[in-house]
DNA sequence: ATGACTCCCAGTGGGAGA
């Protein structure tokens, strides 16, 4: 059983790619972020006739998600429960009995601005949601644009990102916390490559350089722990023409 | 170096992303 998180940067422009990518890597579950698209316009045919069902939810211009999967997802939510919020950011749907969550976490823009208020809110609500969720469903995964590197050496300069956004002490406690309601990052249970990034700007040849950030997580609960086999970046779509900023993540469970 | 690139909506420029 292979799930998979994807930010594609506009599923418009990065469709055929996708479907590219489906077809070398029939995975059973896959979240996307930034599909920038409003429902209306969300490529239902293309995807189902990949062999996917799908679950999206979108708005204009910014953010937008999707899940797609082998088999249908059944009790679908679109963002946080209880928590207002003007931004499509979060699709959860239960596939084959796993609770899956797909999440864009906030940018935050500035440790001092007014995104980075929102996004800490977002945060918190996000945390007490999961939390909750764990209690109904054991087997459990949290995946997506996490837009928090969670350690020094998920960054390819950590000097120079020192305090800067996806690196401030509050976020990485906020990764902790999630750590702490009982889940855990698949990709560090493996010993991985050094400079495994997910994510490489697009300006200054930064994929050419691997210079790159690892913002693209899935967290799996204690349940699913045993059953984790592998979880790999794949660098492959970023060599793409035209490829979206973010390499998808995949996690591998018997 | 308050940059660089890419996307979007707008509309011949600007915001956002990370």
């Amino acid at each position: 059983m292979k799930f998979a998180t994807w930010n594609v940067n506009s599923l418009a422009v990065r469709l055929p790619q996708l479907l590219d990518w489906l077809a070398a890597n029939p995975v059973d579950a896959l979240v996307l972020q930034e599909t920038k698209l409003t429902d209306d316009k969300f490529p239902t045919l293309e995807i189902g006739a990949a062999g996917y069902q799908v679950q999206w939810f979108g708005q204009k211009t910014y953010n937008g998600v999707a899940l797609l999967s082998r088999k249908p997802a059944t009790d679908v939510v679109k963002n946080i429960l209880g928590f207002a919020d003007e931004q499509a950011r979060v699709i959860a749907g239960t596939v084959d009995g796993v609770r899956v969550i797909g999440a864009y976490f906030p940018n935050g823009q500035a440790p001092d601005s007014e995104k980075f208020v929102y996004k800490m809110g977002w945060l918190e609500a996000l945390r007490e949601w999961v939390r909750a969720e764990l209690k109904t469903h054991e087997r459990l995964v949290l995946m997506g644009d996490f837009n928090i590197a969670p350690e020094d050496r998920d960054v390819y300069d950590p000097v120079a990102w020192a305090g800067q956004i996806h690196c401030t002490p509050q976020e990485r406690e906020h990764f902790q916390a999630l750590l702490g309601l009982g889940l855990v990052d698949a990709f560090r249970m493996f010993e991985q490559p050094p400079k495994s990034w997910s994510w490489w700007d697009y300006r200054n040849l930064a994929f050419r350089k691997n210079q790159g950030l690892r913002i693209d997580h899935i967290l799996v609960s204690e349940a699913l722990r045993p059953r984790v086999k592998a979880c790999e970046i794949d660098k492959q779509p970023r060599r793409n023409e035209r490829p979206s900023d973010h390499a998808p993540v995949i996690v591998t469970l018997d």
